[in-house]
Order: structure tokens, then sequence, then C-alpha cells
DNA sequence: CCAGTGTCTGCAATCGTTTGCAGAGAGTAA
DNA sequence: TTACTCTCTGCAAACGATTGCAGACACTGG
């Protein structure tokens, strides 16, 4: 029922050659060293058997494995699967394999999960859960190990990676705000240890600068998680102090949505009493209620992109390091409008009026 | 910067002991053959080189790799990354690694991916994309390839899976909106040629009849593909005969958006209107406008359960084959509510009133 | 005829483990 | 002492490929 499949030594003893023969003919790089006419056999006969090539015994001997390891910190969240598929595909069509391992944010498992791709032999990584300061990627980068960061990336400088360009992101948001007239717009951010949760705060700090608003600290808080609870906490903390902004800006989909049910929690309509933008145009939020206003980002790009480097870096490890930066643009949705008046009972608690 | 990674007769040598005692050591399996003593100065040493085993180099001796297989029809379907992580989990538990691939629903890709499974020595598969009639997955059982089926299955059945209770599922839609008061029900059901479409189809025609329904057949189209497009399609076509009907009930969420929709398009209101329900209860369709209502499937259980079944398979090949059936259950949301007097416009056309 | 040049193929070592088999000692009983 | 059993460790052959090296062979030119 399950005939031992063909060996090399099969095909070679059944064309009557040396099993070095039919590697070489095998072998794309070897495939010139051997007579037209001999490897025509070969082929036949290899074909024939149906012979397939052991990657255990080839990676054994070759060091390589054709297989790249693809981490993340929640596949659950929307913004991974588009990006995982189409880097998957484009690994998968230069012949390459793609473990996968979802640490689930933590950082025991990360350790574990890329520790285990190593002694697994990899050929490279893709990771999306780095951390701004991440030892674990510091160890691959120092033992060699061709590493691609997506979507987020880390505070050294010399790491490939393709992530958003961040600063341009919130800029569009910010500035959409502004077009629709809000000047007292909050702030709900990501985790500090992430690159995106921090370019994304810095850059709405700076920006606010730039565009002569004032810098109000109270109106800003950074969230522990990309999740929808830490969102609304984040908000829920900032409704402590202040009450008169008529805008949120937050750094990501989930955040939002955590944003919008806190909003609903305390009776405040979005978008006609405050409004919300998110970041990453998650599947399906176009169909929420209201439709979230977002940044959309090149998912599938992000994952081309951060293989086809990958495989360039396996390729070629001399290459000078790249980074890519895609652009993200707005899509304008329903939880944003102008700010409207405010009704006596939103303000009144504060005493300021907006 | 890369010094090569200790082997085990490294490990040995600085043991004072052969390659094969520290090999039995390492294996709990052998562990016993070799004294105490010796053993914890074996492990002592291993530990202080950073020994790693070397997974090529046994699972080219031993024919196992510690591996298995994941391949789905499409990752971007939020169905599957909740099975999928919950299976990496558990299979990460056990020492096995995850090898993923998508098939884009297609054919030829699912045909390929699982054969360079199959050279790759993986040590099972969970299949979540098969059809009906699956040649891939027929060539695996009959190798002795360990697999088994999620979320869908095949005709034959002596396949081992994990599905869920479809039966039950459709029977709790169609029960809930009788309950609402429906009677005109329109069904919008799944490609035939999987397991899903083809028993929520059946049930939903059979549990007409046994609820005294009319058999009509006008009222029921199934879509070539679970997707969006395909389910306002269908909708689209019933309507063009039919346009009696109170309610939509559709084999798949993805489809039930697509109903609604089309509902949109014509200026139905939903649920005023016409009630729609879905399958799945994929995350966010409970902030959608409106929430639907839908069957929730414990998609975490689903892949825990995959990867348990596998690995007692693969540990265990001659044991019985298993098939696992979950019960879903349903959640009321915003999607349904009982029918109301249609206005003029909509029943005029064919001049029947509900 | 011999040396020289090229082209092709085979030899054998190697990658890092695992495991059946056998042998070395130690201990026990007769 | 001998014979036998047990427990432990080493030997060496796999697993299935790749590849540096060298040899076989045909051909050419002197």
């Amino acid at each position: 029922m399950e005939p031992p499949p063909a060996n090399i030594k099969d095909v070679a003893s059944r064309a009557g050659v040396h099993p070095s023969t039919v590697s070489r003919v095998l072998n794309p790089a070897t495939r010139s060293m051997v007579s037209d006419h001999l490897a025509r056999k070969i082929l036949a006969v290899a074909e024939e058997l149906g012979y397939r090539r052991n990657p255990l015994a080839a990676g054994l001997r070759t060091q390589r494995t054709l297989t790249v390891g693809i981490v993340l910190p929640d596949l659950t969240n929307p913004v991974f699967p588009p990006i995982v598929r189409n880097a998957e595909h484009t690994l998968g069509a230069q012949g390459y394999s793609a473990i996968l391992a979802d640490t689930g944010n933590r950082r025991r498992r990360e350790r574990a999960v890329i520790e285990n791709m190593k002694t697994r032999r990899v050929d490279g990584l893709i990771v999306a859960a780095a951390r701004r300061k991440d030892p674990v990627v510091d160890d691959c980068v120092e033992m060699g190990i061709p590493l691609v960061l997506v979507n987020r990336t880390v505070d050294k400088h010399h790491v490939p990676a393709v992530i958003n360009d961040d600063e341009l992101g919130i800029e569009l948001a910010l500035k959409h705000l502004l077009d629709l007239g809000h000047r007292r717009i909050a702030y709900v951010g990501g985790p500090q240890n992430t690159s995106t949760g921090h370019t994304r705060y810095r850059s709405f700090v700076e920006l606010r600068k730039r565009f002569g608003l004032a810098p109000d600290r109270g109106l800003a808080v950074n969230a522990t998680d990309y999740k929808e609870a830490a969102g609304q906490d984040a908000l829920r903390r900032i409704l402590t102090r202040r009450r008169d902004f008529t805008a949120v800006l937050a750094a990501n989909d989930l955040l939002a949505l955590g944003c919008v049910d806190e909003l609903q929690a305390r009776g405040l309509a979005c978008p006609d009493e405050v409004s919300v933008t998110g970041y990453n145009d998650m599947p399906f939020v176009d169909r929420l209620d209201p439709p979230l206003t977002t940044l959309h980002i090149p998912r599938e790009e992000l994952g081309v992109q951060a293989a086809n480097l990958l495989l360039e870096r396996i390729r070629q490890p001399d290459m000078p390091i790249k980074q890519l930066r895609l652009e993200p643009r707005i899509v304008v949705r329903g939880s944003t409008a102008p700010p409207r008046l405010r009704r006596d009972r939103f303000s009144s608690s504060t005493g300021i009026a907006s």
C-alpha cells in the first residue's frame, strides 16, 4: 500500500549510471556538466519512477532547507492574514515553504519559536512580531540568519524591513480631521514598545506642533495593546481628564473600535459628536456601524515585498540592507464628520465648551 | 560571527563517550538505557555546548520530521485564522511545527502544495480545503499519510475530520426565523462541491419539509463561492423570480453580507423588510450594520481538536477513525426581526402579499 | 606515437543522527 | 572456578543526497 518512494540510487541503477550523475542532472546548476543525451535519459527514468528529491537529505548535505519561518504576533488580527498569504505565495513560487508560528504577543513564545526555527535550519525569517528593542531579532542578525521585518521594525537601523510610512499616515489622518474643522483632537496610540506605536505617537505629537495646535498632553494616551479593550480603556482614561475633544485619532483599527465602544457606552454619537479614525483598513471596517475612516495600507504588497526582500538576502547576503516604506492612503468613511456644537450634557460635566 | 552549532559528536567527545550514548540520553524513549550518573554528565555537557539536535539528520534517519502541513483554501476568510492559530499552538506544544499553504481555492494549487508537503516528508496533514470529491485527499489516505480534515469533509466516510454539526446549525437558524414568524424563507447556499455547502443545503430542504413549509425551489440558490459577490449574485437570481420572501437564510457570513448588499442596492431594509442570517460568526460581524444574526462555531475548538486528532493518528495509525462534529449555537443580533407587512411596491410585482 | 587538452562520469567522503547488534564488565549461583 | 545473566556502552551501518577530485576516454597537433 505504501511503496517506499524512489531514491536517487534507484534512478541511477535503473538508468545505468552513478547516483552522482543523477544528482547533477537534477540540479540546474550542475545540469550542464553531463551530456545532453545521458541527461535526457536520466530525466526520463526519474519521471518514470516518480522520483522526488528528499529535501532532508539534500538539506543535511547543503545546509539549505528551502524553508523560511514566518513569525506573527497574532494571526487573528486581520492585518496579518493578507500579509502571510502573499508572502507564502511568493515564497512558494520560488520553491520555498513557509513554517508559521503565532507568538500570541508573548516574548517567551517569540523566543521559543524563533529558537525552534533556527534549529530547524530555516534559510530565513520573516518577522512581524518585532519589538523596538528585540534581543531575539538582534541574535538573528548577529548570527547572520537572513531576516526581514514586516509591518513593525526595530530601533536599530541596520535591519531589512518592509513597513508603512507612518509619518505620512498620521499626517493624512490629522489633515483630514483638520480639514473637517476639528481642533481638539484626542489621540489613542499603540504600545510604545512597538515601532508602529512609537512612530505614530511621535508623528502625532510633532505634527500637532507643526500645524500649530496646542501641545495638549492630556489628550493623548497610549494603549498597552493593539486590541479593542485596550483602546476602549485608553479613551476612558482620556475622558476622565478631558471631554472637550471633537475627534479621536486612533493608531490602529482595533483601538478605534474600542474608542467607538467607549463613546457608545457614554452615549456619545459617532461621528455626530465625536469623529474617529483608525489605521490599517482591516477587512470589513467599511461595513461597520459607522463605517470606519482609516488608513489603507498595501497589505498584499507588504507580504510580497517582504518575501522578495528575504529571498534577495538569502541569495545575496552581502547586498546593502534595504528598508522599504510603503505609502498608506486615507479612506474617508462614515466615522468622521465636521465637528458640531456640543450638546449641553457633554460639555457641562467639565464646564468647558468647545 | 557564526560558529558552527555543536553536533552530537562534539558533545560525545567532550563528555568522553560515544555519540550513540549521547543520542540515547537525549531521546526520552531510550533515556533509561544509560546509567543515571553518565546521563547527568552528558546532559550537562550538552547544555554547556548549547547543543541542539539537528532535525534534518534525525528526520533522515527516523523518517519523522515533527512537521505537519496545514492546507487552507483562503487565509483571508476570517474563519480560518483562529483555527490555524489554535492548531499551531497545540501542535507546537508537542514539538511539531506547522508548514502552511494557502491554495487560493484552486485545485491545481491544492494538488501542488500537498505534493510539496509530501516530498517534504511531513508527518501529517490538516486540510481545510477539501472538496466533497477530492482525489488529492484520497491519494493521501491511500498512501497512509495521517490526515485530518477540518471544517469541511469529503463524501467518503472513512476520513478523520473535525467539522460542524451543520444539520443542527441550519435547524437553529430556521427555527429562529420560524419563531419570529417568517414563512417564506429564501436560502442562499454555498458551493455544492464542498461538504458544508452540500450539507447545509440538504438540511435546509429537508427541514423545510419537516416543518411543513412548501417546497419552494425557486427560493433556494447555491452560490458558486463563499464570497460576498457570489452571495449577492445568488440573491439577485432569486429576486428575479420571487420577491415575496421575508427572510434569507445564508449558508455563510460572507454570503449573508452579499445578501445584505443586494437588499441595500434594491432599497430593501434589513431587517425591517427582509431578515438575514449567516453562518460562522466571523469576527466583527457583531459590529456590522446591521449586526448579523448568525451561527457561532467553536473556531478555537476546531483547531485544537483537529491538531489533537492528527497527533493521535500519527502516534497510533491503527486507531479507529474518528469524526468530531461540534455544535454551533445561534447568536441573535440585529439582522433578524419579525416579518412586517410589505410595502406596496414590494409585493406588487408578483401580486403576492405575505 | 606521444603528450596535451577537454569533456564527461564515477568514486568516496560527508552532512548529523539513530539503532540493531555485540561485547565488556560486574554480579550471582552452582 | 565456571557459566550465566544483566546492565551498560561502543561499533558501524544506515538514512539520501551533494561535490571535490581524479580517472577514462576521445581527440588534436606535433
